[in-house]
DNA sequence: TTAGCCAAAGTAAACGTTTTCTTCCTGGCT
DNA sequence: AGCCAGGAAGAAAACGTTTACTTTGGCTAA
């Protein structure tokens, strides 16, 4: 149970701890002889190289970090999958840390983790990432994921919640939708500020002067069924709903079946994420597909390049888009001049 | 960008490095006024410990690894998000590592986390875990997770599999349902092997005798979606279907409703894991709900006693029952008799 | 034959901590 | 007044690697 160390190996082997070394690490001149002799010795022995002594001698421990703010749902394990994958290509291990709402424990964490990785990858979309900003001046290379990007870290990696939004409206619009209607994320978090953002503006530019309805949820689909309740009983109901995120939108759904309204002749409803969930609720859910596991990659990479190039600060923004995807939820014909 | 040492810090605080320890460590004799100098120094520095050199004297990493033979769908995230959650009660870092489909990759895995963690936690339901077993003897205390249990490691924790799949023929054969079939899982994955178990035992008990009608799938949709249909157009089609996990079972929904059939009059169905999806797909399915998150918590607290306890050996194992939860997709009035 | 050189093996320093000893000092007790 | 106890601080030895530098010895070339 006790781990051997090269030194026993070498005195097993009968050669220098430095031969030793030397073989455990391929590279360099050795008699095949030496060669042979200390692999037997080590894996007779079970050798397993003490990575701490190792990392204090070359400063480097092939290990990146991941800050998340929470590991709950589809979304997440999608997102640690394209980081994992993405780092063993790259020979790194990954330390990954859920659970981050406030900003002390994040900020505890990063500090805990910063003296053992070579890089943190860091996902707060809460608004208070000023703050976490403010809190570090870190030793450690930092990029961002969907987080608002203060000059903070040397990279940042998100998704274009304003450009997703707009072709929500857009194509709610062009089923023919003239009362539509917004779902809310949460007021402090970036991504769904972004979302709202896009909707506002689209609207604005495509019926301007309308007032627009809006109600908050928390991206839990008993919020979004709340909000749906909500938004039926307004005097003029509307014809279309655009929701922040999926979760949300499946509440919506049984809000809507509820009332006996149909979905999507009544009222027409589009998400966001494209969760695996999405195809199968009835009817099925229109979304905008966002490349989770992409974007885990990519970050990444980001990540390693900020790595390798230590301090040269060329700070990479890499923003992904979202795909419309269209399913039954939204699909209907065009026939609102006949009906207005 | 380059860290700063223990040993800066201590100057700056004009202290012996000794000292400057001490206060970091928090646990010892030092002045008020030496620990304010060194508090303020090392902030002011922004030092952060060299956790390679903390490891290389203490032979503590305060790190555990976890071994995935993937990381894919809501079940690996509330699986991490559990074990996250208890790791960070314990003050433990968190390692990551998925995609180790075969021996080879699993074994590399171990070898390159083991000289780096306090304890190692690996699911490997693949059969050939005794493979495994015998590329280890391991430096670190190991528990596996939902593996064959083979002696190896210093405890376990898995799923009651058999146990599961027994409660789930029972609830269709007390719907009314005399020709149950089964979904089955990989040949090779040994929690399929349980499931199969249990639905050949308890099928042997309820209609001696009759002959048991089963399917091979690979745990995705498609394959169930195969499998029902090739179940389907037998000359005696079953009139209730467990399958071996959800993801199958929603694919077997589709299949028979394709075939005109009504769920769960005509076929009943239960599936096994209840994942979020179960709930959402029409009708909503039945199945055997599994506390992932709490599997995953019970683990780690199961190799945190492991090693703590060095090597007491007393190999704890741990089995988790799942729930029947029953949905419509198997919710019928016990008419057979008269009918049959 | 011998100086010089190259490859292969070995020596030892360094990495940043923790921690065990020492050492020093202060203060209380006899 | 002298001595001992005890607390605070410092010196230095680990921990297990890597690696720059030194040694060794065999071989080639003059």
């Amino acid at each position: 149970m006790k781990g051997s160390t090269l030194r026993d190996v070498a005195r097993a082997a009968e050669v220098s701890i430095a031969s030793a070394s030397r073989v455990i690490n391929g590279i360099d001149s050795v008699t095949e002889d030496v060669r042979e002799r200390v692999l037997k010795a080590a894996s007779a022995l079970h050798y397993v190289p003490h990575w701490g002594a190792r990392s204090l001698v070359k400063s480097r421990t092939n290990t990146v970090g991941l800050l998340l703010p929470d590991i709950y749902g589809e979304f997440f394990s999608e997102i640690i999958r394209g980081i994992d994958d993405a780092a063993r290509i790259c020979g790194l291990h990954l330390l990954v840390s859920g659970s981050h709402g406030d900003l002390a424990e994040a900020t505890a964490a990063m500090y805990a983790m910063s003296g053992r990785v070579d890089g943190l990858l860091v996902m707060s979309p809460s608004a208070d990432s000023e703050d976490l900003a403010a809190a570090l001046p870190l030793s450690v290379p930092l990029v961002t994921i969907g987080s608002r990007i203060e000059g903070i870290g040397q990279g940042a990696i998100r998704i274009d919640n304003f450009g997703g939004a707009c072709a929500a409206v857009r194509h709610l619009a062009a089923t023919g939708c003239r009362r539509i209607a917004f779902i809310r994320g949460p007021a402090e978090n970036f991504e769904a500020q972004e979302r709202l953002r896009g909707f506002s503006a689209t609207m604005a530019e495509l019926f301007p002067g309308a007032e627009m309805q809006t109600r908050e949820g928390d991206f839990t689909e008993h919020s979004g069924y709340g909000a749906m309740r909500a938004l039926l009983s307004c005097t003029a109901p509307p014809d279309g709903v655009f929701v922040a995120n999926d979760m949300m939108a499946v509440g919506a759904l049984l809000a809507i079946k509820e009332a006996g309204l149909n979905v999507p002749d009544d009222v027409a409803v589009t998400g966001f994420d494209d969760i695996p969930l999405a195809r199968f609720v009835s009817p099925p859910l229109s979304t905008l597909r966002v490349g989770v596991y992409e974007l885990g990659r990519q970050a990444l990479d980001l990540l390693v390049n900020a790595i390798e190039r230590e301090n040269e600060s060329e700070k990479t923004d890499i923003v992904i888009s979202p795909e419309l995807v269209v399913r039954e939820s939204s699909k209907r014909e065009i026939r609102r001049t006949a009906e207005t």
